[in-house]
DNA sequence: GAGTGGTCTAGACCACGGT
DNA sequence: CCGTGGTCTAGACCACTCC
């Protein structure tokens, strides 16, 4: 009688967890099977299959058909970053948040970012600069590049009232994001809207966001600070 | 017939985004209910659920009881950053891994960091201080420290022949995570051991881990270049 | 070939949260 | 109150993959 209550799916996944941390299974082993589980446990199998996948979504465990379930060698531990519009993100700290457009030209795509996006010769975007302010400090400059073969609307949209995020989210909702994050030198530029000394270091994420395989824009977000994020398990 | 084939989760999901792809539900949209969706795709309610429950993990949709489900008026978007060990990392270039321990001492948790961790007064941690070589170039300096109360076992080890925190992922497996992005400047100390001007940025990342609500580490990598990660959806 | 996870079903009961 | 999603069950068939 080792519970009274049922188990549900949450409650087995903390006790498997549970033997994992306590090394009853420690990392490499392999696990009993589901019906072997379910009938530990007395609930049905789908029950133990939820557990165990969820758990294995989560990077803990491996599950291989026919070869069966063992706890990853090395979990893989990974953070959920959310990827908010800058709104948003400046609006949460209570902050006000203003945009400003700095310029905006349509123009043949640069090399590096025909190369970058796998665009075709002569294929053209719209480039554009601006900033957002956070209670009318400087808070990221953001210089972007949005593909017209891809999002067309953006030839006639100005850009002067709605950020490029904002209203690509619309516009295009439900794409795939690639991320990098780099440390760089402020430089002359960044340094004049930013705000800060030209030999400073800025932090900066670059955004490639595709549709189905299209590509849709590269952006690139230069922040004076740093950035932050939070991993769930 | 609209559909020869029976549907499995997969199908329908893909169903469900193209139907919000192509604004035939709008953002905000309310969905039909679970019922009326399996008697439409002609399947268990239990497959719908399946499918948008999982829509609803990755930010597309919102769900609620009662109120039904809607698609998210601003579709959270996240990325999941991997967060491996340096030596995966390191390895999976192409690269050989070498580690080096610079420094290792037990003292009293600077106030910072007691802050940081939720520390009592008086607590001992273990501080090191190492760098870590992808094909001999400087790859990462890393400053730790380790809480001796949530891991004791930290007291006898030297750290000299295993990195901390592949030493941690065995000791200590299932953590949370909390993870700092920012840019610094080098300066003489990180200058020195990456090899890089006093002048130049570096990229650094702030890793705190807990072990159930118990602080476990925190840790400060520092990189001489820049970070990548990939989002999934 | 055989064993394990992957998925689906039909039905049931529960819990939350608008009304 | 009562509708909607949340979860569980018992049973079934399938698909992958190791032997």
């Amino acid at each position: 009688m080792q519970q009274a209550k049922q188990s549900g799916y949450r409650d087995i996944k903390e006790v498997i967890l549970g033997r994992v941390r306590d090394k009853t299974w420690p990392l490499g082993t392999e696990l009993p099977g589901e019906v072997a589980l379910a009938r530990e446990f007395g609930c049905a199998r789908a029950t133990i299959n939820r557990a165990m996948r969820e758990l294995a979504e989560e990077g803990i465990l491996d599950r291989k058909r026919k070869a069966g379930t063992t706890v990853k060698a090395t979990p893989a531990r990974h953070a959920k970053l959310s990827v908010p519009s800058v709104r948003a993100e400046v609006e949460a700290t209570g902050a006000s948040y203003r945009y400003s457009l700095i310029s905006r030209n349509v123009e043949k795509a640069p090399d590096w970012l025909r190369a970058r996006l796998s665009l075709g010769a002569d294929q053209l975007v719209v480039h554009l600069r601006c900033m957002h302010y956070a209670d009318s400090a400087p808070y990221q400059f953001e210089e972007r590049w949005i593909v017209l073969d891809t999002v067309p609307g953006a030839e006639t949209e100005g850009f002067e009232a709605i950020g490029p995020n904002d209203w690509l989210i619309s516009e295009v909702p439900l794409t795939n994001i690639d991320l990098t994050f780099s440390a760089a030198l402020a430089g002359p530029l960044y340094a004049d809207f930013l705000d800060v000394a030209p030999e400073s270091p800025v932090f900066q994420m670059n955004r490639t966001t595709w549709l189905d395989g299209a590509p849709v824009t590269f952006a690139r977000m230069t922040h004076p600070g740093s950035y932050k994020l939070r991993s769930s398990l």
